[in-house]
DNA sequence: TGCATATTTCTTGTCGACAAAATAAATACA
DNA sequence: TGTATTTATTTTGTCGACAAGAAATATGCA
């Protein structure tokens, strides 16, 4: 909280929002605010050390991807992770992997394979280091990074927010594996860069398939069964 | 302009701010403003009668959602389209209208049908009636509503954004029909649900798919000659 | 004591005003 | 006259304050 209030004078006009909002947006998506966690303008404005309005902004912002629920004139709070509708998320992050990886076989520039290589780097390192967050994070880049490579913006955003709100899901997830993640996805990724290098579309959609249905059927285990996953195009 | 002030003092609290960004995001997507028009907040809260608080909040959602650009502590405007990258719009809409189709005769429930069956007979008479601006939130009502009863949220609010965004398009495209549209459209539309109806997921996700590429080979022939829509999955 | 109504408290929604940033206009100087 | 610097104007970002709605608490009455 100190770190916060300290920038309280030292903050240039118009970089207030964007602090709360990416701030707010980590603390939700990494569960330190649970869903449900009550949201109250009056004491984020005495966190961050300034008005409301700015606050406010962020939290429209939140508020419009779906990560915060407001009912009006009374609370807002951390939106619920809907485990009801959980298949649609599987069979919606199971066909971004597919078409992202795809597009990123067919489209991708050399110097686009550069970025993810690093990024596949991090995350052998993070699953090395067994550190639950980085491989989260990590993971999420190097999709996110094959996905840019692609260049169809309207399905890197969906895939964006997708892999945002599996943040919250992977969180539980990675606990019951104690925080260790086999090395078989670090190779799992290998083999799909290496594909999608090669321009070998077919292959590349296949395994980044595979991929995405297996990390999908073993965070099944773990839920509520759901039984709708069988998307086939 | 009459209209809204004069609503000014009967106004319910929080009502505002959906008000203004309804109006707006309507007249953007019209092009009533088009593309690059000045956004002035004083301006706006002068016709709306109100202060400048929640116009801004509508603002930031419009932003949100990539219909309005902000310049940080300069101006905001009407977000441009983007004809550059206009076959990733395409792709991604094709996929949209295939993957809802699909889901749609797989998951939906009697109920539903009779809602799109609704808005089939709305289209029907907007194109016997050559009202452009009819047909087109009509047309997109019915694909929404047939979306929806696919049960994916994921997929029906990327389907959305996309129907939106491409209110701005068609506009264009049906004003180069001179506003007359062929019944084969209507057509289309009946085997479509029909397939839905009869749960034929493969046909309707053909027809679909036969239905989207369709229509954006015939925008595409007004545009600047796009040259990678080739999804196949 | 139990329930309905009134009052208080708490949080959000809106407002008007001020400050900062950027642009446009004006002035000074060569 | 042309350019650089200074001043004014415009527009956004932020603030503190107030009002409305809802929830919590207190009061009145049977």
């Amino acid at each position: 909280m100190d770190n916060e209030t300290s920038l309280r004078n030292e903050r240039k006009r118009g970089s207030g929002v964007k602090v709360v909002y990416d701030i707010l947006r980590d603390e939700i998506l990494d569960l330190e605010l649970p869903p449900g966690s009550p949201i109250d303008e009056v004491q984020l404005s005495e966190r961050f050390g300034m008005s409301r309005t700015p606050i406010r902004e962020a939290l429209v912002r939140l508020a419009g991807e779906g990560l915060i629920d407001t009912l009006p004139n009374r609370s807002t709070m951390v939106s619920q992770i809907d485990f009801l509708n959980m298949h649609s998320y599987f069979d919606a992050l199971v066909l971004m992997y597919r078409v992202t990886t795809q597009l990123a076989a067919k489209y991708h520039r050399p110097e686009d394979l550069e970025i993810v290589r690093a990024l596949q780097t991090d995350f052998a390192d993070a699953v090395e280091a067994q550190d639950a967050l980085a491989m989260i994070s990590t993971n999420a880049a190097l999709h996110l990074a094959i996905a840019e490579s692609g260049r169809n913006s309207y399905f890197t955003s969906l895939f964006s927010r997708l892999l945002n709100e599996g943040r919250r899901i992977l969180r539980l997830y990675y606990q019951s594996y104690n925080d260790r993640l086999p090395r078989r996805f670090v190779e799992e990724h290998d083999e799909i860069i290496d594909a999608v290098a090669a321009r070998d579309i077919e292959l590349a959609e296949r395994l980044a398939r595979e991929h995405a249905e297996q990390i999908v059927a073993q965070i099944q285990k773990l839920l509520v069964r759901g039984d709708r996953l069988d998307v086939r195009l």
